[in-house]
DNA sequence: GCGGATCAC
DNA sequence: GATGGTGATCCGC
């Protein structure tokens, strides 16, 4: 047999991008299995090639940004160090923590629409709202499988065979998940009538004057927020992000998913702590190829790593996107009201259009 | 401006 | 047998 050309250092990227990301509940043993089929299914096709190809070309980047990092002198890093330590204490300046900021995520949505309108599809069903070409969503039941979205469907067929489970396919119908997106939102307008509908199963809500007038905690409004959606459309449910921004929000909606709920506390110190932690990839703006730069050029994976080699950040990249990793770093973005248009208000253009798939990573 | 790359969903 | 589709943004040219 031929034997596929990968190089060492390519392989673990490529390997990245095959739904082997994030699955908690699961042994090693089972994570290896299927990262091995995974492998096996895919190596031989056009798509993994092109996939490689790309990768490839950012390893090229990479290494271009690892030369200049060399070349980078004892004192420019000093002067980007002091930039950046100047920067930093003007963004901490104008932290604002007023706001009390809601990101409101369905779980597992196209899943649970089908669930909801098919009794037997409830339960601990392995199944998955797609075809065997490619998924959308999958069952909770079926990601314990390894099943993810954006997957082709004949790899997660494969990979429940292999655990002796069949994997049953609901075919997609977009018109139905509108129809409950609708439902949820009635539940979203009783806490914020200009709420952010971000996509068809994600919205942003600022929970201030709703908690003011009510007297309530931001966690209290959350469980009110869920048990709301949860009535609305009369059996979804979602996880709730609390915090003073809707960049914390977002990462904290996905810190008790699903069913769940997290609290940032508005304050300096918390939000440092939360932050610090976290991968990179959860920070908006860091993607698969920045996230792969950042931990093969500085050696950072974490926020407080990043935040470490700041100076190095202010010289790799431009002032901008230094400035808004920065920011990140120290939680903050997104505060004020949004650059969108909101609910209600009249849009000059259509609001976001349909998506096909839903977020790849929630973890089980 | 335009095309390519990146990101989000 | 088979591996998404689209819009937005940024950057370098």
């Amino acid at each position: 047999m031929a034997t596929v050309r990968i190089s060492a250092a390519a392989a673990p990227s490529s390997f990245s991008t095959l739904f082997t990301h994030e699955k908690a509940g699961m042994s090693n043993v089972d994570k290896e299995k299927i990262k091995r089929i995974v492998y096996e299914m895919s190596k031989d096709s056009a798509h993994f090639k092109e996939q490689e190809r790309r990768d490839q070309r950012v390893t090229e980047h990479i290494n271009a940004c690892r030369e200049r990092h060399q070349r980078i002198g004892a004192d420019e890093l000093k002067s980007h160090e002091q930039r950046a330590d100047r920067l930093l204490v003007e963004l901490d300046g104008h932290r604002n923590l007023e706001r009390t900021w809601a990101c409101v995520d369905m779980d597992a949505f196209f899943a649970a629409c089908e669930a909801l309108e098919d009794p037997s599809l409830r339960g601990d069903v392995v199944f998955a709202v797609g075809g065997t070409s490619m998924i959308s969503t999958a069952s909770y039941a079926a990601r314990r499988y390894g099943v993810r979205s954006a997957m082709p469907g004949f790899i997660a067929q494969r990979l429940c065979r292999e655990a002796g489970v069949s994997l049953r396919f609901v075919p997609v119908d977009f018109p139905k998940y509108l129809k409950f997106a609708e439902l949820a939102r009635t539940a979203f307008r009783l806490f914020d009538p200009h709420f952010i509908a971000a996509s068809c199963d994600e919205a942003f809500l600022d929970l201030t004057d709703y908690c003011a007038h009510h007297a309530i905690s931001g966690a209290e409004a959350a469980t009110r927020l869920r048990h709301q959606v949860l009535e609305a459309t009369r059996g979804l449910t979602c996880s709730v992000g609390i915090a003073s921004s809707r960049m914390l929000a977002k990462i904290a909606s996905d810190v008790n998913k699903p069913n769940g709920q997290y609290v940032v506390p508005a304050e300096r110190e918390a939000i440092v702590s939360f932050i610090g932690p976290m991968p990179l990839r959860k920070i908006p703006g860091i993607g698969r190829v920045t996230e792969r730069v950042l931990r093969e050029v500085l050696g950072a994976e974490t926020c407080a790593e990043l935040l470490a080699k700041r100076a190095a950040l202010c010289a790799l990249f431009t002032a901008r996107v230094a400035r808004e990793h920065l920011s990140a770093l120290l939680g903050i973005g997104g505060e004020g009201p949004p650059p969108l248009q909101r609910e209600g208000e009249p849009s000059q253009k259509g609001v976001s259009q349909e998506r096909t798939f839903e977020p790849t990573g929630a973890p089980l």
